[in-house]
DNA sequence: GATGAATGAGTGTTCATTCAT
DNA sequence: GATGAATGAACACTCATTCAT
């Protein structure tokens, strides 16, 4: 009859445990057809895209789909996963620190450097998802409420941490770290989709010379440096 | 019978001047119908948006929509016409010099602010539009095509041409000039959407005390100035 | 858009009035799906009938079923209409003494007659309206809750008028008027189902005939005659 | 691979032996699945009812219903086999005579009123194996031919063999023994009915009592009784 | 014998588009 | 020019049935 192995999706998007609680209860079919509705709504968006494509692109026959994931809608819901088990798990588990605490010596320049690379990377690595994801919930906003009202404070608060951490040492210039981490995090995903969008028209370099001038800018800002 | 006054949009977003005889072969209704259209895909999304609920919206039938726009993606289309013109004439017309030329002796933060407290509020005030549009353009990528290949470089060379007036001025210190466009770009599009997507938890104050923020780690960055 | 003309069919049976009034609110076109979907529903079951055979029944495209009966179900609930005007509003409007009123003189069994050959007649007239209501009405409690509340209630108390009447007269023996009823009910209901089945295997007469040994095995019992 | 035990249904419910046969070949599963059926199928409809709810209700898999009743029709034509053995078996064993054989000097009331009683209290153990298998006759007629055709005769020859000799005996007055029969079949399926329909309504009193009224109806008629 | 995952034809319903008035 | 009834292709979803385990 029904397979829908796993709790339902709905509210159980509250907090990681139960993120990878549901993540642990799915089959490999689970993640074969979920694949395959990310590379099908990232291509033509939610709307657009048929079940019957996902269950083609899948391999499956539609039923089959719908055995997994009781609705469309269901689809879209379950790529909040794969979405926040990759970008926040490892931060979430081990906290930024990690990254930063074996930054002895090393120029701040190379630190956030690294930490940039990494972020943009992983973006590019799940462009399709981001995309599938991000197109729709501005519409949605019912689906992804769990997200932002639980997930996203915590995010904002390890990376308030951090910043404030930072500010305290006297790394950065203390501003609010807040403002701190939406800047960043705007130049950060407009240089992805830029690069994404029109390569050409912004005549961008490779990508380690982009990351590098970007944290440039972000880090000593476009005037003229005071001391010369 | 069929109406459809104006040039048929295809292909005649190469440059402002058709964009401008376009928008003048518009009648009221045109602009009535394209209103309710920016209302209802900015809502709902332009595939989840119904023409009936359009020409409701509009307070006409629905054959009359189809009288005014061939299609329902001529809606979507007719939309690049208000955006270029009401984000691109006035600069592309008077060229940014109009807004820094009397910028005679006031301080660089000043002038940046004003330049983005301009284009927060063109925004905010365009919000349905780019919403529309912005959603919608990942998935029709032939439909922006002349966008991305005729308006866009035009854009570009009078950002960098002014980037690159003042980096020989001395106002800004000397980097890409697309990279400073792309930094600024990237922060006030990130503070619009955060400030649109989720302002209580990103903790936003009011408008110009962001912008000011916004301009100053722009111009600063994020490390400490070095003279001190 | 959507025509739908007439009040929404839901909780708007209340009563002869409100019925009468939604059937005049109904177009041609109201009628001619609906009889289509009498035909087919009566031949297969509501269940096992496909909307698109009542469009083809009916002669229009499946969409117009749909812009004039906003769900399959609907269809069956507005079969409620004619069924009930067809059948109760001659009944309740004149009351049922216009038809005894001028029996004078003539014996009661020929005055029972006419009252039994006329509804058998309309039963007759309309048995694809009432076998395709009937045959739903078991499963479908909450669609035809209204009529068990609120017409069966009138039907009953106008029949039980009847046969008190009577009684009083001494026409009738003195018995429980709803079980009078409920017994004509039930032979002359057995009598058009018993005849639509398998009118061989009853060996059914003529209906004149049938009719006239109904009325005499009610009025008279299968006792013998105790004067003889 | 296929069990299915017993042989097929088609065409074998031709008469009483062939019939308990068949049900003697049987397993408890096939008895536990079709009771499942029976409740579900009762309740929904046919072709409202899932053979997944089905399974679920016998407690076994999905695969198993179709193990021991090849489709789902099947299932439905199975239900003839206890609805005919539990109605007819005894009568048409014993024949009614038996029945009546020990009604010596009993008023004939009395033994009409053992008679009915016997046939509603069938009829109300059996009412979701009833409704089962009439809601969904009308539309099956081929399925339920063999009754029609081999079963219904048999018993119309029981009942008439019955009537008549009543009738020579003088206990009954001289009619159509059919007409008498159908009558009676009538008034008793017309009490159920609306017993069951709506108690409420035709304000039913406890069955007994109702019995006898309807007995007393059907024996004695409407009209008064013309010694008095 | 029992299971239940996989199937895919089939369904009610929607909605962009047309066109007669 | 404006209307809105009619259209029918298209789609999400269902479910009886199969069959490998």
């Amino acid at each position: 009859m029904c397979i829908n192995g796993g709790p339902p999706l709905n509210d159980d998007l509250q907090n990681l445990e139960q993120i990878e609680e549901t993540a642990e209860q799915w089959t490999d079919k689970h993640w074969q057809i979920l694949e395959a509705a990310v590379k099908v709504f990232s291509e033509k968006g939610f709307n657009a895209s048929r079940t019957s494509e996902v269950a083609k692109e899948a391999g499956v026959s539609e039923g089959t789909v719908f055995n997994y994931f009781k609705t469309k809608k269901d689809l879209l819901k379950g790529m909040l996963i794969p979405l926040l088990l990759r970008f926040f798990r490892p931060w979430l588990l081990r906290g930024v620190e990690k990254i930063f605490n074996n930054r002895q010596g090393r120029p701040v320049e190379d630190v956030m450097t690294d930490l940039v690379r990494d972020r943009v990377h992983l973006a590019q690595a799940n462009l399709p998802l981001i995309k599938a994801i991000a197109s729709e919930a501005p519409f949605q906003p019912e689906l992804f409420a769990p997200v932002r009202e639980q997930i996203l404070p915590q995010i904002l608060e390890v990376a308030t941490r951090f910043f404030q951490e930072e500010m305290e040492k006297g790394t950065f210039r203390t501003i609010d770290p807040l403002l701190a981490f939406r800047g960043l995090l705007s130049m950060l995903a407009g240089y992805v989709i830029m690069r994404n969008i029109a390569p050409e028209e912004f005549q961008l370099q490779e990508e380690e010379v982009e990351i590098r001038r970007l944290v440039d800018l972000y880090l000593h800002g476009l005037l003229p440096r005071e001391e010369s």
